[in-house]
DNA sequence: TAAGTGATGCAT
DNA sequence: TGCATCACTTAA
């Protein structure tokens, strides 16, 4: 599983449409550097895509202060604020203007887990990160966050290359597709991509 | 199923 | 300046 010196997915990655990458997060590791100096976090089982030319996007109508690093060179973080208490995590995606981004909504916890326990500690172990505001308590993901580059293992916020990935997806396959939660605009598009047999998929 | 929460951004 | 809206979660 692990890699005590994780890899850096590179920018390229990020450069195609969010609805390319999305799929293709799916059995990455999401990282968070800990205060003690080791790293939290896990595979991603759950993203949705959100696109320049979708009404439910946050850059659709125009930058603004809130979606500013949505705007800005794939590979960095977008991290917004919501309903009063929650933060969600995206990784932005598509060349610089052009406003993509990939929710991150679930990942299967399998570094620092007993940190991320503190941060939220729930009963089951699967209410802790099958959401997207859920890992980002876990992970303590918070505003000063955003804008952060994933590419750079330095920035203590990254998404690693998971060298078992392969064999994550055959075991939890098959990869869904479908349409995406919480929204009240474009709710039919096919963007929200998940692993079947996850058990920290946020929702079926 | 509904309420809580407050920043955001668009309309005024 | 004001106010509806919101890529969610938790407690019922």
């Amino acid at each position: 599983m692990p890699t005590l010196s994780p890899t850096p997915l590179p920018r390229s990655f990020y450069e195609p449409s969010a609805k390319i990458v999305a799929p293709k997060l799916l059995g990455h590791l999401l990282l968070r550097r800990t205060p003690g100096g080791g790293w939290a976090g896990g595979v991603i089982v759950e993203t949705e895509a959100y696109l320049a030319n979708d009404p439910a996007c946050h850059g659709f109508r125009r930058e603004t202060l809130r979606n500013r690093s949505m705007y800005g060179p794939p590979g960095r973080a977008y991290v917004y604020f919501i309903y009063g208490n929650y933060f969600c995590f995206n990784a932005v995606c598509a060349p610089e203007r052009v406003a993509e981004a990939v929710l991150i909504r679930a990942i299967e916890p399998t570094f620092g887990e007993e940190w991320m326990r503190m941060n939220r500690p729930v009963r089951e172990q699967r209410d802790r990160t099958s959401g997207p505001a859920k890992l980002c308590l876990a992970l303590d993901i918070r505003r000063e966050h955003d804008a952060r580059d994933l590419c750079d293992v330095n920035t203590g916020l990254i998404i690693a290359h998971n060298e078992h990935r392969r064999r994550f997806i055959n075991q939890h396959k098959p990869v869904i597709t479908t349409t995406r939660i919480g929204i009240s605009v474009a709710e039919d598009l096919p963007l929200r991509f998940y692993l079947e047999k996850s058990a920290f998929v946020s929702k079926r």
